[in-house]
DNA sequence: ATGTCC
């Protein structure tokens, strides 16, 4: 059904237009090639989200976006708390602040050629990967509770990493707002020994190659030169956020009556801001959010232990650091009116434009790096943010590829072994313990990572600075 | 995404 409502509205912008229980448009911003590649069930996502109470503007989908829990994956939707706005665990998804970090290694791929297997042993050694995995940390109920308040500035503090590595997250690698009281003891005990590992799934520590710059400004001020090596980090709040959005959920959907709120889909379970089911999960989700910054900082710690063993020529200095499943409070413009709303990005990544208050102030000038994590085996992106995307999703963009595939058809199309084979021969070292989640995570899997980038550069939410290429995989 | 179903 949908797919006949949706009207072309620009290049790469499309729309739903309002019915029926709808408060606001759906708008996707695609390609006419993505759009004929997109699931139907995306666009009915798309429109049930915009039925929530409280939607301002639009539900937003992203050039990457495919079928998700409730909310599509690459949905962005803001909601005004005076006027009923909802928080939705499923719209901030389960891996809460799963997220992107990039560090510049300061060498070019070329002195990395000779030590590569060496390379890809000692991070694969050292950076525990995979579904449960644990690491040497183990946090007592004090500590944990230090860690989800101070986030990336904690893991800094206890010696795992750089002052200068918080300057260049999101927040200051801190979120205020954290409740670690709102979260179960259920919840604290998975992640007590989970800190510092990367998990499973689309997880990865990628060793990358900058390919090339398609904008020599942004790049400059990024520090990112055509050949230069750089390590992608990609995970997120593990066991904890997980436990979480599953006890949220569940929540939401027991008492989305009690508030009046009609649901079109029991996955959108959601509560008013301002009610305590909201507050509560506002408060735990904040803390998840600093849980994930203080894994990837950790991670970083680890990476860098490995690159001093092995190529100590190298110094990883953190790009930046940015989430891409989030509800923030942040304020927008809306008809020329300021207002203070709750932006939920469910794989989409805030993309701040050039002299946002928000920023570092060495990157001020060019704008928030926009990190999209691609696939194995095509590559990844740098972008930028824009001017025009202060008004254009609420500042968002995409945040990787988008599958294309479910990870059941993956399974029954590739043999992992076969793929890390190919993969090798193309001179990309994948090493992971898990061969099925190597075949779910085929390339072949995603969506054109290429043309989703090139959707939102057309579309000025973000814009091209660089094209990365990998080199060593580390996966889940 | 996830101790891939308490």
């Amino acid at each position: 059904m949908p797919e006949r409502r949706l009207n072309r509205i620009g290049e790469d912008e499309w729309e739903i237009a309002q019915e029926g229980a709808m408060r606001v448009p759906a708008r996707i911003f695609a390609s006419a090639d993505l759009i004929a590649g997109l699931d139907d069930k995306v666009l009915e996502q798309a429109a049930n989200v915009a039925m929530l109470p409280g939607i301002v503007e639009a539900s937003y989908a992203m050039p990457d976006a495919h079928w998700g829990y409730g909310f599509p994956i690459g949905g962005v939707a803001a909601f005004d708390p005076d006027e009923g706005g909802v928080i939705s665990a499923g719209g901030v998804g389960f891996d809460i602040s799963c997220g992107v970090r990039t560090l510049l290694t300061g060498i070019g791929a070329g002195a990395i050629a000779a030590q590569r297997e060496r390379l890809a042993d000692a991070l694969f050694q050292r950076i525990p990967a995979g579904v449960g995995s644990h690491g040497e940390i183990s946090l007592t109920p004090k500590d944990m509770d230090a860690m989800l308040r101070g986030g990336a500035a904690w893991a800094v503090g206890r010696g795992w990493g750089e002052a200068d590595d918080l300057t260049r997250t999101e927040d200051y690698g801190c979120v205020a707002g954290a409740c670690p009281e709102f979260i179960s003891a259920k919840a604290k005990e998975r992640q007590k020994g989970e800190m510092g590992t990367l998990g499973s799934g689309n997880h990865y520590l990628e060793v990358q190659r900058v390919a090339a710059v398609f904008d020599e400004d942004a790049a400059r001020v990024y520090g990112l030169k055509t050949g230069d090596a750089v390590v992608s980090i990609h995970c997120g709040s593990r066991g904890l956020g997980h436990q979480i959005g599953t006890e949220a959920l569940r929540e939401m959907a027991l008492t989305a009556a009690s508030h009046g709120i009609a649901l079109p889909d029991r996955e959108l379970a959601c509560a008013p801001i301002a009610s305590e089911t909201g507050q509560r999960y506002l408060g735990a989700m904040r803390a998840a959010i600093n849980c994930a910054l203080a894994n990837r900082q950790i991670l970083t710690h680890l990476a860098r232990s490995v690159f001093a063993a092995i190529l100590p020529r190298a110094q990883l200095r953190l790009l930046y650091d940015v989430s891409h499943n989030t509800c923030k409070e942040e304020t927008h413009t809306v008809e020329g009116r300021a207002r203070a709303l709750y932006v939920h990005r469910k794989g989409a990544t805030r993309a701040l434009g050039p002299g946002h208050p928000a920023l570092p102030p060495d990157l001020r000038a060019v704008g928030q790096p926009v990190l999209i994590g691609g696939t194995m085996g095509t590559g990844s992106w740098i972008l930028r943010g824009t001017a025009e995307g202060t008004t254009r999703a609420f500042a968002s963009a995409c945040h990787g590829a988008g599958r294309s595939l479910s990870r059941h058809a993956a399974r029954q199309r590739w043999q992992g072994r076969a793929v890390i084979d190919s993969l090798a021969e193309r001179g990309i070292i994948v090493r992971s313990r898990s061969a099925k989640g190597v075949a779910e995570e085929a390339p072949g899997a995603y969506k054109d990572v290429d043309a989703v980038v090139a959707a939102a550069h057309r579309a000025r939410l973000a814009t091209k600075v660089a094209r990365l290429e990998p080199l060593i995989c580390i996966k889940g």
